[in-house]
DNA sequence: CTAATGTAGTTGAGAGTTCAAATATTCCGC
DNA sequence: GCGGAATATTTGAACTCTCAACTACATTAG
């Protein structure tokens, strides 16, 4: 592989850089307006919402999420304090730990995200066509590979 | 403007949005690998080595790096400390500040820039063909002045 | 030329994230 | 089953980031 980029790869390079930036800056933003909390929290809230019996073990959760055991265990410890997760030991296993939304962990999932469909979503990508919509996921998608190969350890 | 997005707006949300967390892990996880700094410092010290005399004002190294004058002040408080910057009052304005780049500094741009370029901007968009890099440009800039335009205020 | 308003940056407190170390439980080999 | 390695999660400290005051200087109005 080359080691230099392309004048086209360069400036691909800025704008996936500086969507990256203003995008993650945009759902915090969004998300402290909404429901006071991180978007992060957010994310979590989601994927339990979408998980059978609005639970997960704590693993399952933080691989889903794209986040560290560590920062899910504050993340959860917060939540917990705010009423919206409660933990369980899961069964069979006793050294994991179950998520499970509460009512009110439903009812915030419920509120939010439709707001984050037209406050965000819609206005940023409702003006593309499906062709530049399905242009734009089949440019990403590998570049997502990639990330997720580079991710963790010195390139597994 | 629709209130839902198509199922290819639907599949673009999530490259975008995972591009968005994966890139910016990448970034973190990189340059605290080779300089134990988090990524937004090494964008302020490349923005300072590409201005003349190595120095800019407070406010307009805030702008351009897109971050808050008060996370600007903190960051280079602690750039201070490590040696890369240095801060002088503004000339013709005594409300300002200038930041300036250390020969420390600037040693560390140029040991950063190129790893930066081969350990992740190549890995990612190399495999590109410039045609592809170029559509990719002309799909996110539209999202990214977008973006823009919602960031501050309750959208301008 | 003084008061009011605006602009540039700073500060401190609170909250989230990371990293390394610790804890608890299960699994495996003998 | 018993001791050691592996797995799942937690904890604490250090650091960064955000938000809301706050300070200092500059500009404008009267």
């Amino acid at each position: 592989m080359a080691e230099h980029l392309s004048a086209a790869g360069n400036r691909a390079w800025r704008a996936v850089a500086l969507t990256s930036h203003l995008l993650s800056a945009e759902l915090e933003r969004q998300t402290q307006a909404d429901a006071a909390m991180p978007h992060a929290y957010f994310v979590l809230l989601a994927a339990l919402y979408e998980a059978p019996g609005y639970r997960l073990r704590a693993g399952a959760l933080a691989d889903y999420a794209l986040i560290s055991p560590s920062r899910l265990s504050h993340a959860v410890r917060s939540m917990e304090a705010s009423g919206w997760v409660a933990r369980r030991r899961a069964e069979g296993d006793g050294r994991g730990q179950q998520v499970e939304l509460t009512d009110a962990g439903v009812d915030v999932v419920r509120r939010l995200a439709p707001r984050q469909q037209t406050a965000v979503r819609v206005p940023l990508l409702g003006g593309l066509s499906d062709a530049e919509a399905g242009a734009l996921a089949e440019l990403l998608e590998p570049l997502n590979a990639r990330l997720r190969r580079s991710g963790p350890g010195p390139h597994v």
